[in-house]
DNA sequence: TCCATTTATATCGCCCACGATTCATTTCTT
DNA sequence: AAGAAATGAATCGTGGGCGATATAAATGGA
């Protein structure tokens, strides 16, 4: 890439695109999940439990490209607000596996009507939505740490 | 969009792409901006600045769509730094008016190193980068409030 | 003019996010 | 089997982020 190409200006600037759409969607979220009395971390992380309870602290980081130190406590405040467990692994004593209670199961109902509701506002097409996310996880791969 | 049609798998969600990727950029600019002493969000506006200087704290929160609440401290964290000064408006006495210091603006001079790097290792084509700038920028703004 | 309303910042509390460090447990080496 | 190295969580400090609230200045209307 030649000197002249590399862009300057913040609007042409893929990480200003990126930064100012993610803190968008998370904004655009907030009031939904604020109904069920969760954050949008929160929320993602209930996600993945969803899709595989019993999952380890380390599983979901990793699947979240988070470090524990950010999911300990947000997992102990899920636990707080009595959606899921904490208990030590019998394989592996230094695992914590996280289970759904039954109340963070029943929470998954209410997701479907979220993700409707986000999609209908995006302004996208489901096609354009595809594309996005085939970009998001091409850029996310390309710059994971080899 | 029938029901069946809605996504629940976390990957495929276009949150959970964008939750992601947003961070995996964040923390792929870190040691770039670490050894000129920078974060992520500290390095987005110093660029609103090198694009046009002297703007207030209203109209950076705007441009980032974020709160005054966040830019205040991060701005003021410039301040301590020598980067910007920060000044009440002549005209309007409720306004701050940030300013670059030549420290500040010489720090500009780094920037095209670090996002010529950046998109090297994105592992996206330009036209990639492209397509995925106008679909975030669409995102961003169909979901804007009203 | 005077007072209500709006606007620009700032402050506070809570939650997220990371790096550095610590601790306990497991695994590897010999 | 014993010590070394690696691994999974957790803790701490710093810096975002936002909503609610506060304060000061500007604006608007009677």
């Amino acid at each position: 890439m030649k000197h002249a190409d590399i862009p300057t200006r913040a609007d042409d600037l893929f990480c200003y695109g990126l930064y100012t759409a993610s803190h968008a969607v998370n904004r655009a979220y907030a009031p939904h999940l604020k109904a069920l009395g969760l954050t949008y971390p929160q929320y993602i992380t209930l996600t993945l439990l969803w899709e595989e309870d019993g999952r380890q602290v380390n599983t979901l980081a990793q699947k979240l490209g988070m470090e524990t130190s950010t999911l300990t406590p947000l997992v102990k405040r899920l636990e707080a607000m009595g959606h899921v467990t904490r208990s030590k692994s019998a394989l592996d004593g230094r695992a914590v596996e996280v289970r759904l209670t039954d109340a963070g199961k029943a929470l998954s109902q209410q997701a479907p009507a979220v993700t409707a509701c986000m999609i209908g506002h995006s302004g996208l097409s489901v096609a354009e939505l595809e594309e996005l996310q085939a970009l998001l996880f091409k850029l996310r791969d390309g710059l994971q740490p080899r």
